[in-house]
DNA sequence: GTAGTGTTACTCGGATAAATATTGTCCGAGTGACATCGG
DNA sequence: CCGATGTCACTCGGACAATATTTATCCGAGTAACACTAC
């Protein structure tokens, strides 16, 4: 039961992606700086999210990372399940047909009781990530923080952004 | 986001042990005969369970495991907690400190609004796992599964548990 | 002055090592049962 | 026959490797901006 560190890089570069406006990127060196981490490893995990289809990356100069959809359309469990991947954190290897007299299938039908017990706790803690968007997150930042740590990243934001000149679809 | 193989073996082991009468005990080598398990390896996993105060020990011969305390007081989170360790599978690095401008720790008093999120989808889970008794997972095992199964671990139990001479024998 | 072109610097992306946690195995300490011996 | 005693086998417990996963790093492919040259 442990969740790798990468997670919290994750979505904290997802927060401050959706401050970015339009069709603006952030270069994964800017928010490596931003969090004091290794930019090469933060590249990984942004890489990650780029082919879960979060994020979208624009190569060259002038290039970097936004958000592929509307902050209030990525939940953190999104953010969760690409970077830890999609699988149950509870696996069940059905030990109990490796019992004392190993019966045949027919006895196995029904699925494992503790199995059950155990995707269904994890099935709540899913829930509980879906309801958290993105958007709710940063909102929640906005308005509850302390205002010096909004206007820094803010001016952060702004400082790093690399508007795109010949931006296809989105306009702020 | 990933469990140890572990956490399997420590419920089933829990969960047989429940279905032993009085206090007799069962030895970890029966256990890891019944599951398939490596007994060294299992024998690992019983001893935290035994710090934690989950299961008792007795050396010896006709020694074994024995529940602590009655099941309807062990929940699935008693276990996971104790194999898996009891701190939080998302730990907070505080990274937003680390940010572009570090501001003064009166900046910082409120709580990182995303480690808030995890915690509380986290604390979901803890509360599903919590729910589950030890008892009512053996309730359901006994009436729901499939008689043959029960029948074959009942069996097992009866053949392998060594009652205890100090105590209540009972005899089945 | 303007358009074309070559260079350059900056970006992401994947392949490659180090560190850490998990899994698996082994041997030793301790204890109750059993057989033996003496009364 | 009954009790004491020494030996033994069986138990858990912790220390020691092997493996898998996570973390960290480096170098290469690609692209748009920039500077330079020619017209």
């Amino acid at each position: 039961m442990k969740l790798g560190e990468g997670v919290e890089a994750a979505i904290h570069c997802a927060a401050m992606l959706a401050g970015v406006e339009g069709a603006a990127t952030m270069p994964g060196a800017a928010m490596a700086e931003a969090f004091g981490l290794s930019p090469s490893y933060l590249l990984k995990h942004l890489n990650t999210l780029t082919a879960s289809g979060i994020l979208e990356s624009v190569p060259g100069p002038s290039g970097g990372y936004r958000l592929a959809r509307p902050a209030e359309r990525i939940t953190l469990l999104d953010i969760v399940l690409a970077v830890e991947g999609r699988e149950t954190a509870f696996r069940c290897g059905e030990i109990r047909q490796r019992g004392p007299a190993r019966l045949d299938a027919s006895a196995y039908v029904k699925p494992c009781g503790i199995n059950v017990a155990m995707q269904k706790a994890e099935r709540a803690y899913r829930v509980a990530l879906a309801e958290a968007r993105l958007s709710d997150i940063v909102a929640e930042y906005v308005s509850d923080a302390d205002p010096r740590s909004v206007a820094a990243n803010c001016a952060f934001v702004e400082r790093h952004q690399r508007p795109q000149k010949s931006s296809s679809t989105k306009q702020a």
